[in-house]
DNA sequence: AGCACGCCGACT
DNA sequence: GTCGGCGTGCTC
């Protein structure tokens, strides 16, 4: 057989595909194909890369061209569909091929082992397909859930929908019937229905899980997320691959696995901000995943009680459907009862107001949970000699030092320096140094000596470094052996607190009024979570609804006022009107250019020569700009924000300006982020 | 991105 | 005399 010319997508930052010859084994009729994985020799190294292309000639001299040394030909090839979205993918963020595909297979798959492939795919070789997709212990419906799920699962064709309900409104009941539909429509046992659901963080929701395994024992479910160890993320993504897994439940990562029969795709609290991949290819996944429904023609569900601006403008212009669930599901389970409590009026000690304080005293009495929520992790943000000025900076960041008092450390939260407390200010032997403000730690060991008979539970970050200990600790407080949870943002999301009848709010102002637009939103949305978490069951007879009480510098601030009244459509449609009239997302599109160096003058130099590389009508091209925390680990950073109305406008300017970018010389190291958020 | 080559400063 | 800093160049 004559050799032929397998052109491959590889992970590195260059924007070509390289092309590798292939001598097809006589004695083999496992041919090549578009969409397998082959092993390349690539500078002095092997790689995993992706065949985009199978030809019998090259442009590339024959001195230079090298032979491939394997092709995963027992795996079927990804699809063209996959494929295509990666392509999407990579020309939207302005990243090479490579980086999106090679990224998305499990990194098992990109090695040289071909042996051990081979067993892992016998073993999946006996699928549990079934035709049966029967639901087990279906509860019933209210007529809203009914309503979303019917025209869900009825949808033909694409069509997104915004599931819009207040937390306990029974927004996964919807997912689980509108999946229950659509798993029964599958016509034969080689096109079985797939379903993929989304959460933000898989180990938040563990309950989540177990519901859909309890509710379709029939159907074979897995889950895809970087907790995962390698050898269950690639039996996982196999499955999904091969069509056995019917059900998927994953991060933002699972977006890019491999469906074959994909018809549902489903995106839990999509305003979440884990969606967004921060690092490597800064990818949307909820976007992508609105671009894979499209593609494939199926319905999207886009779930959230916050949702994110750009998803309700969609809903809001018609462009998605809106489905609403405006009652708890649970019967006589009411909205929590949200006040305020005026710091100015009722000065905290030990940052507890008096009124919260009673009204943890009243759970305490009748034996009932309250949860404090503080979004600041250690003891105190900062540590200071009030003799000299002396404060705890951190020598390589643009940050404060954390005091962390159990075991009596300074640590950076950004670089992760830290060593010990210092016993007297070090720059004026001052020994009276002082915390600074309040987190978690402290708000623990003040409330303990206010109230020592209570039993409390911190859970943070800190508290849960342990493989399993946040499990363990949220399990501690559904047995009831905790009578007052102190915790940052990990204790907001997923977990229903039966018992819980309180929730203090203790520092959000700062949010308020913070540099970056989007912090309201994210406000809004992390204080409507955490209310959620409180009174999700019915009031006991003769018991007062759940509370919620947050203490404030500013009870007057509208913000305030629509968490009050459990009113996000006037809230996000007074934020829309504001992004419209100050022309920001998702009435433009932004790109963002951000460079690091180990001076400051070197990444904004650069910054400065971008701006003026190339000029393009409908093209805003805002000043560079250091960042608001510039140092972090020894490095400068700056960045350059570029605008515009019109994205397809945005997106050619991209194509032409980074081709410009990489002609200026710089020492800089520099990126571009299509779609920004933390700006 | 890796990885090698290549050319200048402070150490066993 | 070497070890090692990171500038530059290449990867089918």
């Amino acid at each position: 057989m004559q050799p032929c010319i397998l052109t491959v997508a590889i992970d590195a930052p260059l924007n070509v595909c390289f092309d590798y010859r292939w001598s097809q084994q006589a004695d083999s009729d496992q041919v090549p194909k578009i969409g397998h994985i082959a092993i390349v020799p690539f500078g002095r190294r092997d790689v995993a890369a992706m065949i985009v292309g199978i030809g019998t000639s090259t442009e590339v001299p024959a001195e230079k061209l090298k032979d491939a040394l394997a092709v995963h030909v027992q795996l079927p090839p990804l699809s063209s569909s996959w494929l295509a979205l990666c392509r999407f993918a990579a020309a939207y963020y302005h990243r090479p091929l490579g980086e999106v595909v090679i990224p998305a297979l499990p990194k098992n798959l990109r090695g040289l082992q071909l042996v051990s492939l081979d067993n892992a795919l016998k073993k999946l070789q006996q699928p549990r397909v079934t035709h049966d997709a029967t639901p087990a212990n279906v509860p019933a419906l209210n007529p809203a859930q009914r309503t979303a799920a019917n025209a869900i699962a009825s949808a033909t064709g694409y069509l997104p929908h915004l599931l819009y309900g207040v937390t306990g409104s029974g927004k996964t009941e919807v997912y689980l019937h509108a999946a229950a539909t659509i798993l029964s429509q599958a016509s034969d046992i080689d096109n079985p229905s797939q379903i993929l659901i989304m959460v933000p963080e898989i180990n938040l929701t563990p309950q989540l899980e177990g519901n859909i395994r309890a509710r379709f024992p029939t159907v074979m479910m897995v889950t895809l997320h970087s907790g995962l160890a390698e050898g269950e993320r690639l039996r996982n993504w196999l499955a999904a691959h091969l069509g056995h897994a019917r059900i998927i439940l994953g991060t933002r990562l699972a977006l890019l696995a491999s469906f074959p029969h994909l018809k549902l795709i489903i995106i839990d609290e999509e305003h979440d901000p884990s969606y967004k991949q921060q690092e490597g290819l800064r990818y949307s996944a909820r976007d992508l995943a609105v671009w894979r429904a499209r593609q494939l023609a199926i319905p999207l569900v886009l779930g959230s009680a916050t949702p994110s601006l750009e998803t309700w403008h969609h809903a809001q212009s018609g462009r998605y459907r809106q489905l609403d669930l405006r009652d708890r599901a649970v019967r006589d389970a009411v909205l929590p009862k949200v006040s305020l409590i005026n710091m100015e009026h009722d000065k905290p000690f030990e940052g507890i107001t008096t009124t919260l304080l009673a009204a943890l005293k009243s759970r305490l009495a009748r034996g009932e949970q309250s949860l404090l929520f503080l979004n600041r992790r250690g003891y105190a943000p900062v540590l200071a000699c009030d003799a000299c000025g002396w404060i705890s900076n951190c020598t390589r960041c643009t940050a404060f030092m954390v005091l962390h008092k159990p075991d009596y450390r300074l640590r950076c939260h950004h670089c992760g320096l830290e060593h010990r407390i210092p016993k007297s200010c070090p720059t004026c032997g001052n020994v009276d140094i002082q915390p600074l403000g309040r987190g978690t730690q402290r708000v623990e060991e003040g409330l303990q000596s206010l109230l020592p008979e209570a039993r409390l539970l911190r859970i943070d970050a800190d508290s849960t470094r342990r493989k399993g200990s946040a499990q363990a600790a949220f399990d501690s407080v559904h047995r009831g052996e905790v009578d007052i949870l102190i915790g940052t943002q990990m204790v907001a999301k997923g977990h229903d607190f039966k018992n819980l009848t309180l929730v203090g709010i203790l520092n959000p102002d700062t949010a308020l009024f913070s540099q970056d637009y989007r912090a309201s939103e994210r406000l809004f949305a992390q204080l409507m979570q955490v209310a959620g978490r409180a009174g999700r069951a019915a009031p006991k007879e003769g018991g007062s609804p759940s509370e919620v009480l947050i203490q404030t510098r500013y009870p007057q601030h509208p913000l305030y006022a629509a968490i009050i009244a459990h009113n996000y459509d006037r809230f996000a449609n007074e934020l829309l009107a504001e992004r419209r009239q100050a022309g920001l997302p998702p009435f433009i599109y932004q790109a963002l250019l951000r460079a690091e160096a180990r001076e400051l003058p070197i990444a904004l130099e650069f910054l400065h020569a971008a701006a003026a590389a190339v000029k393009q009508d409908g093209i805003i091209i805002n000043d560079p700009i250091p960042m608001t925390m510039t140092r972090v680990a020894n490095v400068d950073r700056a960045q350059l924000l570029v605008e515009s109305p019109s994205r397809p406008a945005l997106q050619a300017f991209l194509t032409v300006w980074i081709v410009a970018l990489r002609e200026i010389k710089t020492r800089a190291r520099w990126s571009v982020e299509v779609d920004p958020v933390d700006i």
